[in-house]
DNA sequence: AGAATTTTTTAGACTACCCTAAAAATATCT
DNA sequence: AGATATTTTTAGGGTAGTCTAAAAAATTCT
């Protein structure tokens, strides 16, 4: 049974959409949003992948993945993170810069190449925003950091990944010189708007909103 | 306009038939047998790709690439060989395991991509099996070289590239020790059945057929 | 040249994936 | 609980790309 690079998008969109919402069921209309189809367009696929097992399906209470369903997901997740990591470390792509191109890279089918590529970068447990990258055998064995925000203290952090995946975001932090693997000192957390006065790597404070600080994925420093 | 992998892979066809057969104009069958689809479904294309201005096609009378098409396939073959160098030369895969992965990598859609994929591989001229790389303007700056059979003379030639591309073929080449770059040596050319007693670099005598020695690109050795 | 064969096109049908409009089911509000 | 709003599904339709069967055009044979 062969699996259509249409499929294989809506099984990363219910994926990644049950893990977003802490939910096990996804909706309908969840999916229609992410993926800009139309909402019948969405239960016409929804009954494709029931019938090939792939979801379990019961109309009008949402969808969830079968086994057979999440190794997929999570083998094209697998290819995506890899190919944004060759793209980054091997091309001297930008982080902000990747994205679309390994959305095409993640649905060439060949176990063979994909074990040679992680071979080829160094088997990475992260992808350029910090993401985890998921072992050969679907499990991903690096939990995924919190956001600054819910860390409620002040304190010296390490900058190891982001929420939010928009060239628009990436190109902010760029802009404001935050990359991966920099130091983030809180100084202050402001009550009434939940901003942060931080230094990067001992520079000038800046502030952070609380918006940017929810998609900053960041480790207390050691 | 954008143009769809299958009709990059029908443009892609004509381009290599029509240089197959020293032939400017391509049939409806030569495609349909070369794609193996029916001719039907073939003349259905041809229609769509001549309605987007990518072939000359008069019903009964073959087809012809335009300029623009002829543009778009040199870009996929380009693509594909590049491809073809990245998996050999940084994933090692051998010569008769990559052309399936490069038939799916040359659909991916970046010219950025392309660009520093070329220059990260050392803009290379050949791929793994000797043909040239086209740059990045279409040009085809090398030309291919001449089968061993066409050269009617004894001598020593280097081994530059293969006609055939199947696997059968290329594994063939490898279990008799024959690699790009190696030296044959033209002891005799039996005159009944055309085929070839050679030393390569200097091991024992063997023979070649004819239809190998068609199949074996080399040029003259300096 | 006329008949037979081969090649190519047309006609009609199917699947995958998408849409809009309307109907049905579920959830929410008072 | 009944009305209202929202969500989801059904019904019907469109395009890309494939097919088979039959018709038409071109080529080959005698």
């Amino acid at each position: 049974m062969t699996i259509s690079l249409t499929e294989e998008n809506y099984l990363k969109a219910i994926y990644t959409l049950s893990h977003l919402f802490e939910e096990s069921e996804v909706s309908t209309n969840q999916i229609s949003d992410h993926l800009k189809n139309k909402a019948a367009t969405v239960t016409d696929m929804l009954k494709r992948l029931a019938e090939k097992k792939l979801i379990n399906y019961i109309p009008y209470q949402g969808v969830k993945l079968t086994e057979k369903g999440r190794r997929t997901a999570i083998k094209v997740i697998r290819k995506h993170r890899l190919w944004e990591v060759f793209l980054v470390d091997k091309l001297k792509f930008k982080w902000d810069e990747v994205h679309e191109i390994a959305e095409q890279l993640e649905h060439i089918n060949s176990d063979e190449l994909i074990q040679r590529l992680d071979e080829f970068l160094g088997k990475p447990k992260f992808d350029p925003h910090g993401d985890p990258i998921p072992d050969a055998n679907g499990q991903l064995n690096s939990v995924k950091a919190l956001p600054l925000n819910q860390h409620k203290a002040k304190g010296t952090f390490v900058f190891v990944g982001v929420n939010e995946h928009s060239k628009a975001f990436l190109q902010h932090l760029t802009s404001i010189g935050l990359k991966i693997g920099d130091a983030i000192k809180v100084e202050e957390i402001n009550e009434f708007d939940n901003s942060f006065k931080v230094k990067i790597n001992k520079n000038n404070s800046q502030f952070f909103s609380n918006k940017v600080a929810s998609n900053i994925l960041v480790e207390i420093k050691k």
